[in-house]
DNA sequence: AATATATGATACAAATATGTATTGATTGAT
DNA sequence: ATCAATCAATACATATTTGTATCATATATT
């Protein structure tokens, strides 16, 4: 059985404590995430012998959320413009989770591997949009995925802070990205 | 007197240190640092008696530094349009030094003031491309306030990694911002 | 009920960083 | 040459965090 529980384990009380923990102080302790984790700092270790094996849990389930949401969501898209608008819809309201993760170093080797993966299919959705006309093919490629992300990144902030309302988010960021903020006559 | 030594005082060496250090590792201890100048550690806490001073120090530097460039280049300029280029065309070139400050929660008082500012002159002139019909009125200001500083990190990262030249990094900027990277058929 | 497992609480060892204090040497100014 | 200030080196006290070990208790399974 895979035994999903109705409640959740120990382990995943641990993993959400630690991830707003973290969220809200990077150096969170494992004194503070047991805290709020309800458990004993003993049990912690237990799950996750050392802090980088906690932090490359957390990494891996929100990588592991990301493209399971992405997936679904750019699924039937017929145009890459249409993917990177399902892509951005899918994946910016799960900023207020792991917007933290984006600004810390990444130590473990798979997960990197992850990451990379992660650009290298950024990089083909870019090339697909410079295919179908949709992206200045003068504009370096590498350059349209740093800002991709940088809006992603920028959305979620914005949700955090208050300044931006989540409904639309995705929206102005895909023209922002495309068109820029200035007045097209 | 102002004194300006030919050679870098103690403390000029301490902060340079630090900027480089922190740089590479932005939580570099004292010793590191002290390694890094030259110096002694218990120098280092001559000059400033606890770590948050130092990092008080090296970001009032920082401001100081750019707020200058900006002044001089955006001087005579003859529309808001003309500001932003130039404010990017200084400010983006001193990234190499300061990046890392970009991601550091700021502490002190003052220089959260001081930032503050900074944002206020940033929408004000957010407010000014509004009036010239540069930017587009219908976008929120603070989302082009955040875009112009996303675009500025995103030089520094891009030329610091290496994967953009300097030289015309500012345009780019500049272009991605107000158009995007669309192709304008 | 008996048993195996997971946990909480606690103590402990080791490493690291911060900040203080002291002392002798070096440097710079008069 | 003398004097004052600054510095390097060192030792020290303190705090924090990580990771290990132990033991009694609670929980779940059979």
């Amino acid at each position: 059985m895979g035994s999903r529980a109705l409640r959740p384990t120990t382990k995943e009380a641990i993993v959400d404590a630690a991830i707003g923990a973290l969220g809200h102080d990077r150096g969170a302790s494992f004194d503070e995430i047991a805290l709020r984790a309800g458990v004993g700092r003993a049990t912690i270790y237990r799950h996750f012998p050392t802090r980088e094996d906690l932090l490359t849990a957390i990494t891996s389930q929100a990588l592991d959320e990301m493209e399971a949401a992405v997936e679904t969501a750019v699924g039937d898209a017929e145009s890459a413009a249409e993917t990177l608008l399902r892509m951005l819809e899918a994946i910016i309201p799960l900023g207020d989770r792991y917007h933290f993760l984006s600004m810390e170093p990444i130590e473990d080797d798979e997960m990197h591997q992850r990451y990379e993966e992660q650009n290298a299919w950024t990089t083909e959705l870019v090339n697909e949009l410079k295919a179908e006309g949709v992206v200045d093919e003068n504009i370096p490629t590498g350059w349209v995925v740093v800002n991709i992300d940088a809006q992603i990144w920028l959305a979620w902030s914005e949700i955090a802070s208050g300044h931006l309302a989540a409904a639309g988010a995705a929206n102005l960021a895909y023209t922002t990205l495309l068109k820029g903020v200035g007045k097209n006559a």
